[in-house]
DNA sequence: CATGAATGAGTTTTCATTCAT
DNA sequence: AATGAATGAAAACTCATTCAT
């Protein structure tokens, strides 16, 4: 009928995801602000400029809202990490781990008091844990494993080392959270590296 | 009037103290089991074996039994890290920290999946962490100034070294709480003491 | 975009008034048939055909819906005060009083039930007394005012000679809701108007 | 068996009194700062000194509570209005009147606050007529008849002037309540007998 | 009799979700 | 598809009353 229909439709699903982005920053900041018991549909939506009906035309329901929205930020993340990874492919080990948190870094930086909510989220629901959580975990896991093969790390698992390096950048993150501006990006990859690679002892 | 008042007044508060840990207990089942949001009032309480009237008796509301239950088990931690310390003194400071991580390994046992909850209310309501968390944070704090002191750590400022400790503990923590009964008490905290010391590197 | 804009808002800002209206009315009517202290929210909303949130999406909450409606109904009889002074303007004083009165008791034979649960409210709480009972007691001073400017009252105060007024009418009032029928509205003007005057003595 | 027995009783008996005395005092007051809804009978017994329990052990119920209160203070009013009338008997009937009015402003001076919560009760509860508050009426009445009896009133209904004359008598009481301190218990009797048989006419 | 913790029915209030416009 | 008022099941919380000590 309509000679623009395919055109007209990539414009409606453009329009679409870019109300369903708008809705989703503002849960993040809704649930960042009042926390996962305390955020209300209604100020989600009238923060995202819209009713409350119109989220429901892009959830389902609240918690897919809260699912979606913390994989969304994951799949995300893991995409960052994908691409850092493969530039980082030929550089020492040590350079492939400062690459790998320093892109961690830089991603809560865009999204600092939600991912506290996401941290969370973790550990909540131990059951299923969620798939975007265990995508990070295997770009985790695959630095690791490139160290291990260079001889880079002592031969202790995969599963401990990658459990090891994100606890230490978790560690940073938080403490960033709540003594915020004290160190820049890069300060916080090197130390974490350093102290991941090199330990404590003196 | 009553020869026995005193006696009295000491069996009342016991009573009294008994039947707030007895709730205190339910809670903590019912929190664990069906997360922060999904904790009903009326199951604490019939949980308990007593009705919900009893329980706001003892609590102001839910926001106060969930603050008071978690601040107490914090408190309990740290009461036992005290204790270890104490009886570590005069051991080297690996064996220190080895006592450090048994410690907190053995309470989360103890308090397996409330603990998981602990976590979350740990990282939300940013603002005002809690008196808790600062305690722990602070027998941290102590064993890493040891370690300075006796030049067992290089020197990289107390507060950043047991941020990594506490992290590392937690990774572990959280780890065995996903995958349960992969190592004992004293292997998850040699494995931390290792790490934490000598780093991930070849 | 949508050209009825402005008039569907109207529309819908009527809607809202209407329904809210609508609650009122059933609150006056439950608060009056119960009382004060035994009306229920579920009852009001059943009456007023809604379901309990639409009570509370148009009321803050059980006191802002006692509140609001009490002050709804004096200012509604200070806007009709006004109206019948206005009118009175020319007449003698004695007149103009008895408009005053007529008004008064008209206004109560709408209300009956629900003024006597106004004259509890009125007494009660009295630290702040309500902004309408101040404005049925300014239409009061008006009358009693333009009584004293033609020497048509023995100068004794404005605020004295209104409280004695508002006291006769509120007397009559009672009376009549205890023992109704006796009199006409008319007539009952007429009993006050003939005491504040004349006084009882022979 | 016990020789004392009878002195026991009126002893215990008055000491029953003094209790009931004790928490009827702590119950006007709550009554009177809360109001009739937000009364607790916790804070009642806890200002009486007593535990909630011994309030159960004088009173029935809440409701009986507050209406023997209710009741107790009418029948006081009551007994010292038989008093002044009798001491007035042989008076002129302005002097009767002012003995009247007098007794009443000087039982609600000791009673200032809870009297606006005994008006409250009388205007709610419509049905049944409180037994106390007849009996108050009765005496109005009384004086009234005298009046009548001495051609000092004119000849319009005993009903009608007891009303219009407890109608002022509240009216000053009211307004005493609000603006506290303007006028002794001796002018408030003054103006109101001058009001009631003169009115406001010049 | 006094005590005061326990009770639990009864209310208020909340808020995710629906649906007529 | 957007709107936002209406819905009502589900909680939270209250507090008069009871009763074991």
């Amino acid at each position: 009928m309509n000679p623009n229909s395919k055109t007209e439709l990539r414009l409606k699903d453009r329009q679409r995801a870019e109300a369903a982005a708008a809705i989703a920053a503002a849960a993040e900041e809704v649930f960042a602000a009042r926390g996962l018991r305390e955020a209300k549909m209604e100020e989600i939506a009238s923060r995202a400029g819209v009713s409350v009906g119109t989220v429901y035309n892009h959830y389902e329901d609240r918690d897919a809202l809260l699912r979606e929205l913390i994989e969304g930020r994951r799949a995300e993340l893991a995409r960052k990490l994908d691409g850092a990874l493969e530039q980082a492919r030929a550089l020492p080990f040590r350079e492939q781990l400062r690459h790998f948190c320093r892109t961690v870094f830089e991603h809560f930086e865009d999204h600092r008091r939600f991912l506290a909510i996401t941290l969370q989220a973790d550990t909540a629901n131990l059951e299923q844990p969620s798939e975007g959580m265990r995508e990070v975990k295997a770009r985790a896991a695959a630095v690791v494993e490139r160290g291990l093969q260079q001889k880079a790390l002592r031969p202790l698992g995969k599963e401990l080392w990658s459990m090891f390096l994100l606890g230490s950048v978790r560690a940073v993150l938080v403490h960033e959270l709540k003594h915020p501006g004290k160190l820049g990006v890069s300060e916080r990859a090197d130390a974490v590296v350093d102290f991941f690679l090199g330990g404590a002892a003196a």
